[in-house]
DNA sequence: TTATCATACTGGTCTGACCACGATCAGACC
DNA sequence: GGTCTGATCGTGGTCAGACCAGTATGATAA
């Protein structure tokens, strides 16, 4: 694609970020190499040195690579801290991109979960066995709680042994970290939640312990369409009516 | 001039970085508004100007500002393709499980084509009805075939109308790019594939049109079970005996 | 009033320098 | 011979001033 411009069309800032692009994304470049000094990638590209820091630098946001004072730049295994970094950003004005990013963890957990139901083994089992006995004792605690589901959640992914959706998992749930808070909250608003959670979890860890694909999947997908249900109503300020039907 | 470096505790590039994020996360810039000049800042933080420039730039790759030639720089509207950068860099690192991001292509694109069957307009169905057409013209031909493909389930993930979708997609496709010419290959090994490549498509526009959401995401998840099936043939070796099964 | 042009300002970049500190290895010391 | 020490070199971190090429603007000319 737009790899190959790399060395001679742009110029400055977009030469050296493309050149460095390459060598990442070609696998030249691996987490913990070291790249070579400022300067000489400044001769190296015909360009200065503040323009191959400015490069730098924004592969350092971008959590790709990290300087080290008086001793180098090196290439440092994707960290999903810059996500958030981002998030805090960009909620200050456009909170509607939340239920954008809540859609992508659907499309990955509930893709993970049919996994899992192929791939799981036993640890797998246990680690969701463990967080679902979780999911129950810390149904009072609003942070607890709010961890016990995040990690319930985050073992279906674990158990699909895809590192590809366990990556882009974690950074998706990174990004709606935030809100989890003022979701657990709703648990006190709406007391028929704590069955709904328990029970809902337990259904689909039951799903992925039958190795069943579709029925986990659609545990799963009504299990993440009740909770929107539930904030819907929390915004509505219809408090509690669910048992009435 | 006298240096102040121990003013405010940070120096350098975090105080630029820390001063925009202050004003950013008050409020107090808003997108649309330009800032003071490259210059200015850098006389008013005390640092020189290639510093303020790496901030600027740290801020553009984060997508909070966009820096304009010779115009100044101006505060954007957080936008979800700036993660599309953290992604490709991310994901390129464990480039070795191609079918591992194909899974994760899947889970997006299943999840997309279901908020298609609810958020498809017009204009969206005209899209996939145009790449349809293209995919039966272009079926003996294996660069334009392929690249109909790609804009058909383009179109899906388009129809969705999430950007955060669309941005994933955008990076896994790309990431598969390089695999797409050998998939094509096997047009020509298997003929009974061009059938199945133009039936299959049409099923699932079908099933958007219908804006059927569980037809839809079924007949996709079929669609790309059947490419599987086919590449596990070709490296076996065994040149269509698919109207058997 | 309108059209043209000079000027001041913008970002984009380069050059060459200084600092403080880590790494390294030769030489001194035990 | 082995260990310690210290000078040198290389690194990132930063600065100051300069030039370029366009834009925006306002003053001047028509």
């Amino acid at each position: 694609m737009e790899l190959k411009r790399a060395a001679e069309g742009e110029k400055g800032f977009e030469k050296v970020f493309a050149f460095l692009r390459e060598r990442l994304l070609a696998g030249s470049l691996k987490p913990g190499d070291r790249l070579i000094s400022e300067r000489e990638l400044a001769t190296l590209l015909g360009v200065s040195r503040p323009i191959v820091r400015e490069a730098l630098r924004a592969l350092t946001v971008l959590g790709i690579v990290e300087i080290r004072d008086r001793i180098g730049t090196v290439v440092t295994r994707p960290d999903v801290s810059v996500l958030n970094d981002f998030f805090t950003f960009a909620l200050a004005q456009q909170a509607d991109m939340l239920d954008d990013v809540m859609q992508a963890r659907v499309a990955i957990e509930c893709q993970a979960i049919r996994l899992a139901c192929e791939r799981a083994n036993i640890a797998d089992f246990e680690r969701l066995q463990r967080a679902l006995a979780k999911i129950g004792e810390t149904i009072d605690e609003a942070d607890a709680g709010g961890m016990a589901d995040f990690e319930f959640h985050r073992a279906i992914v674990v158990a699909a042994h895809s590192e590809t959706l366990t990556v882009l998992h974690g950074s998706l749930a990174g990004l709606l970290t935030h809100s989890h808070r003022s979701r657990r909250e709703l648990v006190q608003a709406f007391p028929s939640m704590k069955t709904y959670l328990i029970d809902d979890h337990r259904r689909i860890f039951e799903a992925v312990i039958a190795r069943d694909p579709e029925r986990a999947d659609a545990t799963l997908r009504k299990h993440f369409a009740i909770g929107d249900e539930y904030r819907r109503r929390a915004i509505v300020g219809d408090i509690d009516k669910t048992a009435s039907g």
